[in-house]
DNA sequence: CGTACACCCTGGCCGC
DNA sequence: TGCGGCCAGGGTGTAC
């Protein structure tokens, strides 16, 4: 599930696999994901050196030794699957859903697989990459100093739209989901239904710490996850996660003196999971 | 201009 | 055991 907290984990995990390495050997299985790879998006990638690699929102980015940056979206069900040699096991073999590897030297090996292809990737130049169209209409990051109560105030001004999906925009707060927004909103005890505008003064207040809240505490989680690899093989993409109302559909609200069921409504085509007795 | 919704694709799960 | 229906993380294009 990949949210910002997944993605953060995905970025920390391919760190010691890849930057600083060449990619001695780039192949494209599939090339139509989400939107088609560039035609040449191998021959550009092999022999390059990766000098770093970071997340914005949930993408993302590997920036190369020749001003090139790889740009990497998992969609809902992408994964990155390291490998690294180990005596003399063979790397596994490749399966159905896997559509780019990595070759990083050493024998190392990342591997994107994307069962529902909403995951896509594409070239950009360094330069660049404040105005590209995927980045130049994001809001800030919500683990920032700028994204506070006065820039929540600010950027929910006037707006007539549910407070869920204000912040499942990404141009208001960048990296958010489905699942991050309920837990949220529960914690804050503030209803998806209510209008955005009207999400100001303290409710911004109790709001913004518990977006922070909970991203940390789901990177820590994606943390532990990393460690228990051993060394770099695994899964990257997915963490076991336990959430205090996402998924809870009919469970007792867990709120300390809230005796509430927790409901399913779908807001905008998704389910948001919310306590209508303690959340207003 | 802002908001609502269908859609891209596959697999897993549930009920019959 | 098989099958149809429903559901799922995201983001974009199109229609009001």
């Amino acid at each position: 599930m990949p949210e910002l907290p997944e993605v953060e984990t995905v970025c920390r995990g391919l760190r010691p696999v890849l930057e600083g390495r060449v990619l001695t050997d780039v192949q494209v299985r599939r090339p139509d994901l989400r939107f088609p790879l560039p035609d040449d998006m191998a021959d550009r990638l092999r022999g390059r050196r990766v000098e770093r690699i970071d997340r914005r929102a949930k993408y993302l980015r590997a920036f190369l030794d020749d001003g090139q940056v790889l740009i990497m979206h998992l969609g809902m069900s992408g994964r990155m699957n390291l490998w690294a040699p180990n005596g003399d096991e063979p790397p596994p073999a490749l399966e159905k859903h896997d559509h780019v590897v990595f070759e990083a030297g050493n024998g190392s090996r990342v591997v994107f697989h994307d069962p529902r292809r909403f995951g896509y990737m594409t070239l950009a130049v360094a330069a660049e990459l404040e105005g590209h169209p995927y980045f130049a209409p994001l809001g800030p990051e919500p683990l920032s100093d700028a994204f506070n109560a006065d820039y929540l105030n600010t950027a929910l001004y006037g707006k007539r739209t549910p407070i869920k999906a204000a912040l499942l925009d990404q141009r208001i707060v960048a990296g958010l989901g489905n699942i991050y927004v309920c837990e949220a909103l529960f914690g804050a005890r503030i209803s998806p239904k209510r209008l955005a505008a009207s999400v100001v003064g303290k409710r911004a207040e109790r709001l913004v710490p518990k977006i922070k809240a909970v991203l940390d505490r789901a990177i820590e989680a994606g943390g532990s996850t990393l460690r228990d690899y051993a060394q770099v093989d695994g899964e990257l993409g997915y963490f076991q996660h336990s959430w205090t109302v996402y998924g809870r559909e009919g469970e007792a609200c867990t709120s300390a003196g809230c005796d509430g069921i927790v409901k399913r409504l779908v807001q905008s085509g998704r389910s948001t999971f919310y306590c209508p007795k303690c959340q207003r």
